[in-house]
DNA sequence: TCCAAGGAAGGTTAAAGTTAGGTTAAAGTG
DNA sequence: CACTTTAACCTAACTTTAACCTTCCTTGGA
């Protein structure tokens, strides 16, 4: 469905950092590599990451207080963390810290690779649990052919307007996060992007306005709502 | 919300595994605990388990023949491995058997549990995006669509109406300093923005006028006390 | 012991200022 | 040619500031 899965990795180590993005590249990886904490911080606050690797001990912010910043606003992407010290403590507070896994310098790398493979295997098949057609109100939509169908008036939809679509079926009579959707659909969340976003809801609007009961409500500075009654 | 997560525990040492039962459910776990792999395979599909946690070497079905059994009917129950060995090659064929985690006995049980806790935060935390609702006097507060609901008359509040709301709620019945509220929505505490503050106050407390009963009183210099009789 | 004055805190309203969002159309892009 | 981004213009929504008032608390003198 997607891209290759991208990944954060935070290192200070030049050698060893550069080695590691090489061997996940390799493994059909995409690596954002950063060498320090703060710009660790502001990139992944910039793109769309499936998960993080992150060294424990860092320049400009260590690897704890990293994933204690990110777990403020982003409690779902996955944390990993290296170091090179194998203390109980440290790895107690990594845990708490909010990572999901850890290890241990030196480590094999061919143990990462199968540890990304088992991170992903599940998320995947949680993503694939999710509904592909979705009814709502008079009109039904399917993802994977993009076809919003309406007794009256069917059509096809871009793949923008479809990423868009899916997203606001998912959290139907939820709201969608602004920011949630820029990361998905545009991978990063600037002025542009935001206004890009805005043109497709008014899009959106007018595809579904043959149910009057159906609309997409926007909630100021946080995202929108797709439901019934409007 | 939901109840005790349920482990399930295939481990043939009787010792061992008993020790780590009573430690398990002392951490607020429910435990099945299974002395072979033939035992445990069937109890995974006769009852519902949020994780499972299998020793390597069994008799009757080692734990990795388990985990690929499993993972032929079930991919996404998380597992977990324990092992008294250390090496590559098991590793490696418990990640390819489709395990979620690996520990290398004798390990610490506090990273165990640190493991199952980074486990189950991530499902939790969606779960906790449930809508936060509040029930005051004749008034619901929903803080993700910001909606105040009341019999006669519903609104939408702004983001910092919303925010303030849902703090004065957190507080129902107690003193929100004005301090916290000002750090948290305003981020400082000057003259500017207590004036505004002030004026939010007036805002919640016409929106809160068709239940009589619910009052946003004032402790002089401390806070506000959104509660019952007025 | 009381009370009166004055400052500090809070209440309220309206106007001014700021930002987010709606919509349309033209300009890019492959 | 279908799609996406950028631009421009406009309005609505939201927040802050200002001004003027009231209430509360403190303090010092009769």
């Amino acid at each position: 469905m997607s891209n290759k899965k991208r990944i954060l990795l935070v290192e200070d180590e030049e050698n060893f950092g550069s080695l590691l993005q090489n061997y996940l590249q390799l493994s059909k990886y995409e690596v954002v590599w950063m060498k320090d904490g703060a710009q660790g911080y502001s990139a992944f606050f910039k793109e769309a990451f499936d998960v993080c690797i992150f060294d424990v001990m860092m320049p400009n912010m260590d690897g704890f207080t990293l994933t204690e910043k990110i777990r403020d606003k982003d409690s779902s992407t996955p944390i990993i963390f290296l170091t090179a010290r194998n203390m109980r403590e440290d790895m107690i507070r990594g845990y708490k810290s909010g990572a999901d896994d850890y290890l241990s310098k030196p480590f094999d790398i061919e143990i990462l690779l199968l540890k990304l493979d088992a991170l992903f295997q599940r998320s995947s098949n949680e993503a694939a649990k999710l509904p592909s057609l979705f009814s709502i109100g008079a009109y039904t939509y399917e993802c994977a052919t993009r076809a919003l169908v309406h007794p009256n008036e069917s059509r096809k939809l871009s793949p923008k307007e479809g990423a868009l679509m899916q997203l606001l079926c998912e959290h139907f009579n939820a709201v969608l996060p602004r920011e949630k959707a820029l990361r998905k659909i545009w991978g990063e969340d600037s002025y542009f992007t935001t206004r890009s976003m805005d043109v497709y809801i008014t899009k959106l609007r007018k595809y579904l306005q043959h149910d009057g009961s159906l609309s997409i409500q926007n909630v100021h500075s946080s995202g929108y709502m797709l439901g019934q009654n409007g």
